[in-house]
RNA sequence: GGGCCGUUAGCUCAGCUGGUUAGAGCGCAUGCUUGAUAAGCAUGAGGUCCCUGGUUCGAUCCCAGGACGGCCCA
């Protein structure tokens, strides 16, 4: 008998079988879905469902449209996804607006290197911004492709553009506000200035990188006056020796020599003039002995003095017939150098505010392109980083060059062209931090924004109150246009509000180009005179606002209209956002609206590769966002960013997607056993929870649990704690529940109770698991669900438009209860002589035991024979509880492999007698 | 050089306010199953909790210093 006839029992078994194929081939079938999304309207009419909800927005912090999206955007942009996405499900209108951020120098020097043009001076302004605009929309377009394809939702038709008309009137009517409010202004800074691109550059686009420099000691000599005057200070008798007394100090730019005005002490620090041969040296006592090194055992200490008191004298320039004075500065350190500072405040920011402080000259002798003026004398049309050598020539020359080597050293480069960049006093716009108490104000508003992780808030607070005035003008031409007028008269920068409102208006019709375009009366407004010198004569001025502002100000562009409520609920970026757009953003929310514009700043990490290092291109481990998705398919990176803790660095690399990957499969294959067994329910066979078979409820008590859990993670932010709950879900359903209710789905027929409770539980587990999994598992969770029969999904065609299975929180009696099962389970299935129904249980328990399980918990001894997975089970009474587990009574059913007695029913005689009665069942049919 | 963050099994991560035989999943090994089958189940191996000091009766957890990595800044 039995191979025949075991095989022709299999066909009367209701086996699982689903349109949901194993193989899951994510990169082929993936963008299909996302077509069916699009034209399903599936995102926006669940928004119009939750219309009458309360609104939750997450702002779009805009990625720069330059380049391919990399696994590092991937990362960020999927996280926004995953909120957005658990927002809809809990019911909230979760609009998502993405945005791009379009203008600036990066676009303009890609464009300018796709057209071959060296010198942007060159080119038509109004024809090199046709241009860059191609290039930016180029790069939105297929940013925003490569962003729809990761089945992220949001409305793609109403992104904003910091290019768009509209979008540039809003910068420009901010601007208009700030100078209402008297916030922004222009002066001479320190500024640092690429002198490859010709700008003044903010601190946000400066990069760190190695850089070879001279290091030089220069000794900055006396006259006889000066030499006297210093004696005096230190008490050391004029008479006492014949040496020459000098100050040296320290730098690794010569080419900044020119501008000196000052040396600066440190006004609490101890400094010593020590004798070394025939000449004396004013140092740092702290440093003296690593200035002097090993000569330092041969030095004589002839005097010591405060810094403080050396304030006000001065000593020669190295170089040139002129003074240095001698200042006092805090910011001078006694950890490198001579603990005496070369001031050149036209070319440092410390320099700069000591300059003022002392009303010392700003020289700056150096123009936009780096190259010395005739005010630098011997170096005039010297580039600034070749003229190094010929200064230390020339310092050797004339005996004041100490000593000269050369150090590689961390050096500020241009964050496009890769250029080190100078400092360079010029003549910016400036929003005033310290004005109207902006930074104070700022500073208080973080104390009032949400943090993750927390100490973000203390970064943040950094960041905002060591930043210096932020320079918001650049000499380019790929921006909006700061719409100042420079008097014909006077030649005075004016930034007027009735000027910049007119300005708004224009380019909310015209766009920006209007400035280069139009007349310049155009936004004179009736009777308009310079302040300065009642001019009426104006030519436009040619700065552009720095992106940072432009980005700045997406709040202001985008929310606060159309139901997107100010201030959004939340943000997440990259950590070198608390520097950038996090604080930008505070900044104008504070100067526009004085309130943050945010409740919370959610940091993600970075990506790393698989050692923990940063990614690169030039090491092979940069990865392109949609090269990763050709590959692994979205689904799979979206588990990825699931299973890190994305608020800390995260490494990628394809062993640790292939591990993610092999998760994947296991959802994917719980899920598809689920799928199976309900492919011939229907609603009018659903059993109510309370009509549930007492392993049913148990099971659908403690996956409850677990929903909450994962909802409740989900609004923590918690994607990590809420990735690891699926897997428990995976792991305690697959292990436990579905192993038990196999015999009674398989065997039972169709319409049994039993079976059709247990798929009643399969279908409240698969809708509560897929709704709680959509956020991250977009791609799985809706191909999941459309395999599910059409009738039992009902009015919810998309798994988003589930709602979350709101489930109670996991009660401790559920928890003992599944454990209990579980031991129990496992000693049957750890048992290496007899499996599963080849066992029979005998189960000796206390009154407490029994009262609990076959009383409260309601189960007989059938169903925790059904729970264990074996073919008898017994419980007798005892004192203690105890398991033995014994070979099983009966034969093995060739159709329900139970043991049972065999041959009741003569025409089957290899079956039980319940299995018999189902074959015949389907016979008479 | 400074600030901040991180470092727990091969990989991804848990470990709440100091006391656990330091856990889970994946991988690995072995076995079972072949009616979830390019699946499922069981068992097992695998860790100086980055290092060094300190506080404590006791530290993965607290403190100090250091190493490595990351971000930001000079």
């Amino acid at each position: 008998m039995s191979e025949s006839t075991a095989r022709d029992y299999r066909a009367t078994l209701n086996l699982p079988s689903t349109t949901l194929p194993m193989q899951a081939e994510l990169p082929k079938r993936e963008p299909a879905r996302v077509a069916w999304w699009h034209e399903r309207r599936t995102y926006e009419r669940r928004l119009e469902r939750n219309q009458e909800s309360p609104p939750w927005i997450l702002h779009d912090g805009p990625p720069y449209a330059n380049g391919e999206l990399h696994m590092g955007h991937f990362l960020n942009m999927v996280l926004k996804d995953m909120f957005v996405k658990v927002a809809l499900l809990d019911g909230k209108w979760a609009k998502f607006v993405p945005g791009w951020d379009m203008h600036g120098l990066p676009i303009e020097l890609e464009t300018l290197r796709h057209l071959g043009i060296k010198d942007f001076h060159a080119v038509d302004p109004l024809v090199l911004r046709a241009q860059c605009k191609e290039r930016a929309i180029f790069w939105f377009e297929r940013q925003r492709d490569v962003r729809v394809r990761m089945g992220t939702f949001g409305d793609y038709a109403h992104a904003y553009r910091t290019i768009d008309p509209s979008y540039e009137a809003v910068i420009v009517e901010t601007l208009a506000t700030l100078a209402e409010s008297d916030q922004i202004y222009k002066g001479l800074r320190a500024t640092l200035w690429c002198i490859h691109d010709e700008t003044a550059l903010a601190e946000a686009e400066i990069e760190y990188e190695v850089k070879r420099s001279p290091s030089i000691y220069v000794r900055f000599p006396t006259t006889k006056e000066q030499r006297e005057a210093l004696l005096t200070r230190l008490g050391v008798p004029s008479t006492s020796h014949d040496a020459t007394v000098s100050v040296p100090i320290w730098t690794t730019t010569p080419w900044t020599l020119p501008a000196n005005a000052a040396v600066a002490l440190r006004p609490d620090a101890s400094y010593g003039l020590y004798r070394v041969g025939d000449e004396a040296l004013l140092v740092a006592e702290a440093l003296a002995p690593r200035v002097f090194g090993e000569s330092f055992g041969d030095a004589t200490l002839l005097g010591r003095v405060e810094g403080s008191a050396l304030e006000g004298l001065s000593v020669r320039h190295p170089l040139f017939d002129r003074d240095s004075r001698i200042v006092l500065a805090d910011y001078v350190d006694l950890e490198t150098g001579t603990g005496v500072v070369h001031t050149a405040p036209g070319h440092g920011a410390d320099d700069f505010e000591t300059g003022m402080k002392y009303g010392l000259p700003i020289l700056n002798p150096v123009d936009a392109s780096g190259h010395f003026t005739a005010e630098a004398g011997p170096y005039a049309g010297l580039q600034v980083f070749k003229a190094n050598a010929k200064i230390v020539e020339d310092l050797r020359a004339n005996g004041t060059l100490w000593r000269a080597e050369e150090i590689e050293h961390s050096y500020p480069h241009c964050w496009r062209c890769h250029n080190p960049v100078i400092f360079r006093a010029t003549s910016q716009w400036f929003i005033a931090m310290d004005r109207n108490d902006l930074r104070a104000r700022a500073l208080a508003a973080v104390e009032g924004v949400a943090y993750t992780p927390e100490w973000g808030q203390q970064r943040q607070r950094q960041m905002i109150e060591r930043h210096p005035e932020w320079c918001i003008s650049r000499q380019r031409t790929w921006g909006t246009p700061i719409p100042a007028l420079v008097c014909l008269a006077c030649n005075e920068s004016v930034l007027d509000p009735a000027v910049a409102r007119k300005a708004a208006a224009r380019f909310a019709q015209a766009g920006a180009d209007a400035w280069w375009s139009d007349p310049i009366e155009t936004y004179l407004p009736k009777g308009f005179a310079c302040p300065k010198c009642g001019g009426t004569e104006f030519a436009a001025e040619r700065n552009i606002v720095d992106i940072w502002f432009e980005s700045g100000v997406t709040h202001l562009a985008v929310l606060g209209r159309d139901g997107l409520a100010w201030p959004s609920d939340a943000v997440i970026e990259g950590g070198d956002q608390y520097r950038g757009w996090f604080r930008s953003s505070l900044v104008t929310g504070i100067a526009v609206k004085n309130a943050a514009p945010y409740k919370r700043v959610v940091k993600n990490g970075w990506v790393n590769d698989e050692q923990g290092r940063a990614m690169s291109k030039s090491r092979g481990t940069g990865l392109d966002a949609q090269v990763a998705m050709e590959r692994w398919g979205a689904d799979v990176l979206r588990l990825w960013a699931a299973s890190t803790e994305f608020v800390d660095d995260v490494r990628f690399g394809p062993n640790v997607i292939e591990q993610v990957g092999r998760v994947y499969r296991n959802v994917r294959n719980r899920v598809r056993f689920m799928l199976g067994n309900l492919g011939d329910f229907e609603p009018s066979a659903v059993v109510e929870r309370t009509a549930m078979r007492p392993l049913d409820k148990l099971a659908c008590a403690y996956a409850d649990g677990i929903f909450h859990d994962i909802r409740q993670a989900y609004l923590d932010f918690d994607i990590h704690a809420a990735y690891l709950k699926m897997l428990e879900f995976e792991r305690e359903m697959s292990g436990l529940y579905f192993d038990a209710v196999k015999d009674p789905l398989y065997s039972h027929a169709k319409d049994d109770a039993r079976r059709r409770s247990a798929q009643s539980t399969l279908l409240y587990l698969l809708t509560g698991f897929l709704a709680a999994v959509a956020p991250v598992l977009s791609f799985t969770a809706e191909e999941a669900w459309q395999s599910l029969p059409e009738a039992l999904r009902g009015e919810r065609e998309s798994v988003f438009d589930l709602p979350f299975n709101l489930g109670k929180a996991a009660e401790s009696r559920v928890h003992d209860d599944w454990e209990t099962l579980r031991d129990l389970r496992a000693r049957v299935s750890s048992n290496a002589d007899l499996r599963d129904f080849e066992a029979k249980v005998v189960l000796t328990a206390t009154p407490a035991f029994r009262e609990h399980w076959l009383g409260a918990n309601g189960f007989d001894e059938s169903d925790l024979r059904e729970a264990l997975v074996v073919s008898q089970l017994e419980v007798r009474a005892g004192a203690e509880d105890a398991m033995i587990v014994l070979p099983a009574d009966g034969e093995k059913c060739a159709r329900c492999w139970k043991y049972r007695v065999l041959g009741v029913d003569a025409e089957h005689p290899g079956i039980c007698e319940e299995c018999a009665q189902v074959v015949r069942a389907l016979h008479r049919v």
